[in-house]
DNA sequence: TATGAATGAGTCTTCATTCAT
DNA sequence: AATGAATGAAGACTCATTCAT
């Protein structure tokens, strides 16, 4: 009785157009932030009506829950999905300069809703938790791959961990925030630097 | 047109309830999130009627902001509240040391705001600008500091702002996000030898 | 931004409930005033829940406006509506003296609302347009009526608006501001031959 | 205890204060509407405090009510005011028409306060009590007037009164609402002739 | 499955009136 | 007598969620 149970949606239809919410959904939330969205806009941007959304999501939150879980994995870490071939050690720092390169790059095209994730991300619990989740891992397998590439292998996990976060420091640094006295041209030769000493 | 205006207390008293309004909401808001608190909470926190909250204040934002300029004033950038004294450049290890330590300390007291006003930077655009501002105030000062101990004049405002970036970082790491996985005392002494490095 | 459209009806049963909105909304209003009637009660008493009313309405004035748009339409210039038959010349006094009857019966009928609509009028300037729309109607159509049974082709216009005023005053004058000290039936007596003689 | 009594002033100080409340206020509420103005600024328009306010007056409505007197005893019965003299019976036509050129005069510079006041007669039974004491009052003083001229003594309170209305709705159409397809100098003679027809 | 009409609790804000000084 | 700070009830409007069809 009452509240309808959540569908699994197994339908290749109803699979899209569950995905179909969770992409407007997403979308329009980091466009115009969580409060300032409501579900029958989303509803309305999916092509769907606002009373087929609590069939396939438990509520509001939930939709974006999804978009996050999906942005976390394929998104937010770009470091897991930019292909680490084999590093010249010789070559090294054109080798992270070139990685930074394809970062900063997948900064930029993220970035329109990279700010409101952010946002929510530092207000709520469980999406932090994802995002804890995923940045483990891409912590994880740069360390692995830095060990396959016998590179700096002690205290390997810190050190993968702090030259992810000095590259995406600098990410943000060159997407967003760009300061007018700051040459990012110098400020990436200092990162460069900076990772070639932790390496060694 | 009938609308009354905001008051700007000259009495002390007013002052004082105007302050103790700006605390109660900036708190409020800061635990629960903006749109989790509602000016009766906020009225009710501070002592007063919700009536009076809007003879000091335009809207509900305009107490949040109020609260926003004095935390990024003297809290968001701790940089600027801690004593840097004159440089042992001999020791300078050790004063870097103490200099994330202190601030450390400082990230840890004022943990539980921080989140949430991150959320609200990232998803507002005012409040964006306002750090920013004083983003750009810490690391010139900090820059001037060093300049001052004859340190590491070249590429001085890059390497500022990237010193603070990975202290910044690190008080984040070690006060948020404690990794499992991750030895601090470790990860402090690499961050202590790469801002000694940058300095050399 | 995320407001949601007003709704226009097109089901029969939305319409009504616009309608049955429109109706109890616009009763309550001239009973008891606009400020003075709250959008719950307006819900209320049309039956349905406050939610809905913004969904056909943009906001409590718009309710108002339909209603108004009626009132003016239907039963503001009543001479509009009464049925005006062929005018046998020689027996005209008798002729008018009919017309005023009915126009008194019709103002009767209407006199609880008549009120406060007027008194919205000459506070609000849409209302007042409309009202100036209508009335041009009225008097436009009780000229042609006059031109087309060959009475009083000189100055028209001007006789048939004058016209139309002086049997308004006597139907407010019966219906609302009975004085002791006045004859009724004298006074029609007086409008009657006025009228008469302006038709000469 | 509790409510204190409202004040009759006796000293010349007061007497002014409270009759400054009464013009702000009125002259206020007349251009914005009652519902529109608010007591502070009322208050502040008549240099006052919020305060003072309650101890002259019982509520917002009672400071209306004043001026509505004053109002209606000077200035909504312009015919009133206009000092008749003795009439020409020979120039009949031209005296009625200065008469009316009088009012219109009358009208026009009362023009701004007059819509709000007929709006909340309209809706306001004790206002319109007032009013028509008035009403009676300048309709009994024409009347005598007409008797002291030997004009049109039979039904002469029925005239006199039918002509005020006649007049008085002259000068509304005259100084409110023009419109474009009508003559005012046709109408006015119609009005002029109908008032002589009727005191012959 | 799907629709979209309907619900009604919740929130910001205003303002007439009172009260401490 | 006077001030103006303070109160708190009231009201328009929104929106996540449910329900009738």
């Amino acid at each position: 009785m009452g509240k309808l149970e959540i569908r699994e949606p197994t339908q290749k239809r109803s699979i899209e157009k569950k995905n179909k919410i969770i992409e407007s959904g997403f979308e329009l939330i980091c466009k115009k932030g969580f409060h300032n969205t409501n579900t029958a806009e989303i509803a309305k941007a999916a092509g769907v009506s606002t009373g087929i959304v609590y069939q396939y999501f438990k509520d509001k939150r939930d939709i974006f829950m999804y978009g996050i879980e999906q942005y976390a994995k394929n998104l937010m870490f770009p470091i897991n999905q930019i292909s680490l071939k084999k590093i010249d050690k010789k070559n090294i720092y054109n080798e992270i300069e070139s990685v930074i390169d394809d970062l900063v790059k997948f900064h930029a095209s993220t970035k329109s809703s990279h700010e409101e994730i952010i946002a929510i991300q530092h207000s709520d619990q469980e999406v932090n938790e994802i995002f804890h989740r995923y940045e483990l891992e891409a912590s994880t397998n740069f360390a692995n791959f830095l060990v396959d590439n016998n590179i700096g292998s002690k205290d390997i996990n810190e050190k993968s961990h702090f030259i992810l976060s000095i590259m995406d420091d600098f990410c943000h640094e060159v997407v967003y925030h760009r300061h007018d006295n700051l040459n990012y041209d110098v400020m990436k030769d200092l990162v460069i630097k900076t990772i070639v000493n932790l390496l060694d």
